[in-house]
DNA sequence: GTCTATATGTAGATAGAC
DNA sequence: GTCTATCTACATATAGAC
């Protein structure tokens, strides 16, 4: 296996910070992956369907992107580092305030970079959040995974223990790791949310509401959640 | 696509009840399916290697099992009767009771089938329960998952408007299927909690729970997090 | 940088021998 | 019932022309 970091990146940008033609055809190339590696899990997608989708020929997708793995691993890491800065961003924000930070104000902080995402205009990001979603399921990329998200996990999770010294922290993690999953299958589970809540006597068809809708629920979910769940935290 | 409740059933069992030798080929052929599908999803798996995991030939498995898809959506009905029958079961129980059910003993009656099996001993068991994990996010199922769960759903939701009628439908839905989220998200994440469990310093390795563990602890934060997110249920 | 052409393997499905 | 043989299509990957 090379080292895809390396692969298609002859130049990158020019002086003027105008990208090349190959930087742009690059883009195009990882973004149709993007979509499809969301809609289909990696198996489900031919490097063929990705060139066909980026309007490239299949040769170009192997230049830009490696193996089919190594094109996989690019597009889970290339905006990682966005959503891990965000994430300490708004961490930050929250420990700079006067007043001590509450549970829910910390799962919200970690949480928000997601939800926009998740509901956001970006069609891109919207579906960087859907392959996170889809992956979390498999323990094919736990391991991968795991480097990228866990550091800024642990941050939080410090953060929580900060207010709430003395808490078992395998139960605070069971918990948190329990908000994360909520959080993600919220992006896959608006379809069943809306097919149960209209009643069985209504004819009416379901129809599936915005991530957004449900944030204020899942947030409040999360943090009574854990609160029931890890005994000694602060209400 | 065929009928394939017809498929490779000539005969399926003799007056005495054994099994003939068609019928014990079948399982095997259904089991390895089960398996492998539990394992690495519809499309990372070939039916050659569901053959050999089975230890038939090639159009052994496509006797008994019809199409690749007829074959998944067998492998997904199978074992849903039973699930339902018992979570029925322990719903009925619930409502003999003297005393009126909590909300958590609701919950505990829903959740305690799957985690049994999903911890269990039959190994066959053990990997339907990581297979219904895994499609929960993969848009193309839901309609068949819903078919198949969504009923029995509706009748935990019935009971827990029972007991706490007037509030909102769309909100105790959407906590409840965040609350079935969480559940199957535990078969996937003990590995998670542990590596997370321990501190970064300590370079003791993590070793992941069984379900079980994490059971009791699962079920506090899905009663707490319903009871935060649906205002007006009772405590 | 991009594309064509192709090497090499494997996919799902099934017809027909046993 | 089971197995062999084979059809057709599509997979990944890459060498080399432009």
């Amino acid at each position: 296996m090379e080292n895809s970091a390396a692969l298609g990146r002859a130049e990158t940008q020019r002086e003027d910070g105008r990208l090349v033609r190959g930087e742009a055809t690059r883009e195009r190339v990882l973004d149709a992956a993007e979509r499809l590696f969301a809609e289909r899990g990696f198996d489900g997608v031919s490097i063929r369907q990705i060139a066909g989708e980026a309007g490239v020929t299949l040769g170009v997708v192997g230049f830009h992107g490696g193996s089919k793995l190594d094109l996989f691993k690019t597009i889970l890491e290339r905006r990682v580092a966005t959503l891990n800065t965000e994430r300490r961003r708004t961490l930050a924000e929250l420990r700079s305030r006067r007043a001590a930070a509450t549970l829910r104000d910390l799962l919200a902080a970690y949480m928000a970079p997601y939800l926009e995402i998740a509901s956001g205009g970006d069609p891109q990001w919207r579906a960087y959040a859907r392959l996170i979603a889809r992956i979390v399921s498999d323990d094919r990329w736990y391991e991968h995974v795991r480097d990228l998200y866990d550091p800024v996990a642990r941050e939080y999770l410090d953060a929580i223990l900060e207010i709430a010294p003395g808490v078992d922290r395998e139960r605070l993690v069971t918990a948190f790791v329990l908000s994360v999953a909520s959080m993600l299958s919220i992006v896959a589970s608006t379809i069943r949310i809306a097919g149960l809540s209209v009643d069985e006597s209504q004819s009416g068809r379901a129809v599936p509401g915005n991530v957004l809708d449900y944030r204020e629920t899942l947030i409040d979910y999360c943090a009574g959640g854990i609160e029931r769940a890890v005994p000694g935290l602060p209400r």
